[in-house]
DNA sequence: CCATAAATAGAAACAATTATTATTTGTATT
DNA sequence: AATACAAATAATAATTGTTTCTATTTATGG
């Protein structure tokens, strides 16, 4: 829910999902998700509002995951852990100490953020066998 | 350098240009600097080695970065740093704690391996406005 | 040599994303 | 309410990175 700028109803409903959602959905998901209420949206406004939440930059940012961008409503700093199998994407509660930037930012690097990512197998996945 | 299996000769030479590599190439990349040497190396040759080392694992692992596959010849821990505006991607030596995997691990969770990225602006960006 | 298997080149297929264009919707002004 | 103008959208086409496919080439073993 923002006031500043003019959200067109769509817009708002994929801010929406995207900020209630704890999945990290793709651009697609989210289409399939809204196409339902709305049923004239389209993919290409799923994705220009995406980007442009993205570019507004205290929205939320990206990580590619698994051949598309996953998406993440959650500004805030914390680890995603990544089920290779299943290709599902979960919080993690982890904190990074601030000391880990320290080589880089003596090597004159600028760290805007930091992401931190556990792959492997997810409890559902860790059960089955292959 | 390998000897158990049967290296063909572009295979090799893919194989060790991602090894002396330190750019973290993609795909693309391999191919451009291959072909001068390899003037009938093809870009399907490329990604399909590429995917075969992936596979058989203890050769090295990739990060998807800016929309391409770029691949490690590295395959011990360790950190990346990716410029957001220029986009290399440049090794750290940050080593991660084994305790960060405990709240993953008591969640049910199969660690295989970790990945670290800082994101933020590469020394020679940094310097530059915009 | 010859037979068989593996690796490759080149082209086509594919999938995710981005760009384009015409249309629709919203807002402000009168 | 009618008009003009700007922003947002739908639908489609175009692009880009990657994968698949098939015929050809290269390697290997009898």
């Amino acid at each position: 829910m923002r006031e500043n700028t003019h959200f067109s109803e769509k817009r708002q409903a994929i801010y929406n999902f995207l900020s209630e959602s704890k999945e990290h959905p793709s651009a697609e998901t989210i289409y399939n998700a809204l196409k339902p209420r709305y049923p004239r949206l389209s993919l290409g406004t799923v994705y220009r509002n995406l980007m442009r939440f993205k570019q507004e930059g205290a929205a939320q940012y990206l990580t590619v995951v698994d051949g598309h961008e996953r998406f993440d409503g959650n500004v805030s700093e914390h680890a995603h852990f990544v089920c290779d199998k299943c290709g599902a994407v979960a919080d993690l509660d982890i904190t990074l100490p601030e000391s880990i930037n320290r080589p880089a930012e003596q090597g004159g690097y600028e760290i805007s953020f930091r992401q931190l990512f556990l792959h492997g197998r997810c409890p559902v996945c860790a059960t089955k066998k292959g």
